[in-house]
DNA sequence: GTGTAATCGAGACGGTACGTCCCGTCTTAGG
DNA sequence: CCTAAGACGGGACGTACCGTCTCGATTACAC
């Protein structure tokens, strides 16, 4: 019916799209993501890397599509707190997700991809991140019109202030990502930040 | 003579581990982690995938080790200079080394690869971060003992507050590691921390 | 259509392999048996390792198939002369298919590694020396029931006295197969073999 | 002592060979020929590849000496004797070795490897070989002579008439080579060669 | 109904890298 | 000079995945 997409031939099954990224964020908990192979994702979808091939380019498209089926109703911006509380909320939210989904460890998988795929850096850096550290700023000037908080800091440089000690943590493991870790982030970065 | 040394058969070729991890770094350097494989660094090296496998059990480690090998002459303690200077020195000195050498795309390769390898993510920490991280941990406790710092926060948060968004950075891409970025970052993270 | 032939998935290549043994047999000329490799084949017939291991599991079995799909032609049993003449005629075709083709080196080569390997000493004698062995017993007896020859001498006993001095020149080398020697061998084995 | 000979140094330890050659043939029979490894041997010798390579060139020199040394004691052609009686003599003690001791298996490897290798080829031919086609043409030669059986048969052929069935067998397997079938060979081949 | 055409599962295809094994040589310390 | 130990360069092995392709069967719409 829409112009310019053919409707002649057998339709689509849209239902396996669903099925392979199920399978894909499966495999990729199960085993991690450099051990999943395209033929373990078509046996555990039940179909073909035909029709796998025929949806994505390539293993980390399938697999970034997947996180972001799974992470994007995560986010529900918290609005009417004030900033600190609001991006804890945001911060102990997303944790919640990466430590207890297989989206943490595909993420990582994601990101780990990334550093040799660039396609895959920009993917996840525009539809990942960008919109993430879009709201933070946004809640960020927010702040600082509502008088609660200077607005001489560069929003992107607060944003990984904030965010980066948490990824940080995430890919190299070095100390939890608890509650404490995050209000104690957050706090040190806002401790000056006050207005006045 | 040393204790626990065999001393029979021929003898390691020292200088073919210094050409095997130089062999690495630059083929590292040239085409990308992934994209290096361990016939290529035999044939770099001008030796044989025998002599590579004898030193070290997979690519991984050949790469950690030859990191290393680059990276440490780096560690150099500045000393004398209050906290923030002293910080901003070490990280600007990180940030060169990671921008300037096959260093940084070495160890984003490794911080990559320690996703879906435990050993080589247990060595990262061991022997990349934690002494690094140390470090900046004893330059805290100084900075509090001079009167300079409050001491009431974790030291390991901050040296995270610190150096995570520069690892953010580095690893995702989204925003470029600069001078006004460190500042920034410092000055953000210390805002607050001011003692009394 | 086949009973038991599944016809799902993409159909073998069969001109493949014959592309395969062609590779094996011209490269076993070429180089001789031990010198000829997997990738060697691969690259001679335009294919891969991977097309070859699916079809057979060793080197053996490929220049095994290789050789009796050459050699097999060639048997033609001659009918209707003296049991001498038949049996020379037998022992000049099959001297002329291993001296002036592929097929003697390649021969060698199978017989050679038989010693080693016990599926191919088998395949040896399943394939190629039995249907020979049983016709040429076949032979004698008809000798025998046309009263040509006494019958009194075991078939296979007779038909090795007969064959085994070619394969012992075939593969000792320490003297020459030529029409005088089989005449010789026949003339010297069947002398005192007539009737009465 | 001996002018020619160098006596400075360390002396060869004389022992070596033996044990060398023991080794082998103790692995060739365990393992097979393909299978055992020059490092097999020098563990088996207690010894080194140093050690071995500085006797032998190489693999099948080792092993043509050990079959030589253990079979040569082999040979105490029988005398007296009417020609059949003492070629059944003979081919029986043969086969006796061949089927009781490591040298039936390893005379099988040498000939195996001997159809790639030229030089080894040679040496099974000279050393082996012709000392033993000598002494059966001889034999052959004194019965002509003494009136037991016709001449003018060429004594190579007649030879390999009798030897090459054996040998055939021994390589190929497809039959038993037992009293019998030694009697039957020598009496085919001798049915029509008696004198007169 | 009967084409026409895109999709499906299955699996073969060429290619590349892996990690192992053995060869025959070389290099050391020590006898 | 010889021995034991073991490192060296080289080369083939057989395996595993990649991303592509080819096939018969299926499933819809358009005529």
């Amino acid at each position: 019916m829409n112009a310019g997409t053919r409707a002649v031939g057998r339709p689509r099954d849209d239902t396996l799209d669903a099925a392979i990224m199920a399978a894909a964020l499966h495999l990729v908990d199960e085993r991690g993501y450099t051990a999943v192979t395209l033929d373990a994702i078509a046996e555990q979808a039940c179909t073909s890397k035909t029709a796998i091939y025929r949806r994505w380019p390539k293993k980390a498209a399938i697999i970034m599509d997947a996180f972001l089926a799974e992470a994007e109703p995560l986010i529900q911006p918290v609005t009417g707190l004030p900033f600190r509380d609001t991006i804890i909320a945001q911060m102990t939210a997303l944790t919640d997700f990466l430590q207890t989904t297989p989206g943490g460890r595909t993420l990582r998988g994601l990101i780990a991809e990334a550093q040799t795929d660039t396609a895959l850096a920009d993917a996840i850096r525009e539809r990942w991140l960008a919109p993430r550290r879009a709201v933070a700023a946004a809640m960020y000037a927010d702040a600082h019109e509502a008088g609660e908080l200077r607005g001489d800091i560069d929003s992107g440089a607060l944003v990984d202030a904030l965010y980066g000690p948490l990824y940080f943590r995430l890919l190299l493991g070095h100390a939890p990502i608890d509650h404490a870790f995050i209000a104690q982030t957050v706090d040190t970065v806002l401790g000056g930040m006050k207005a006045h």
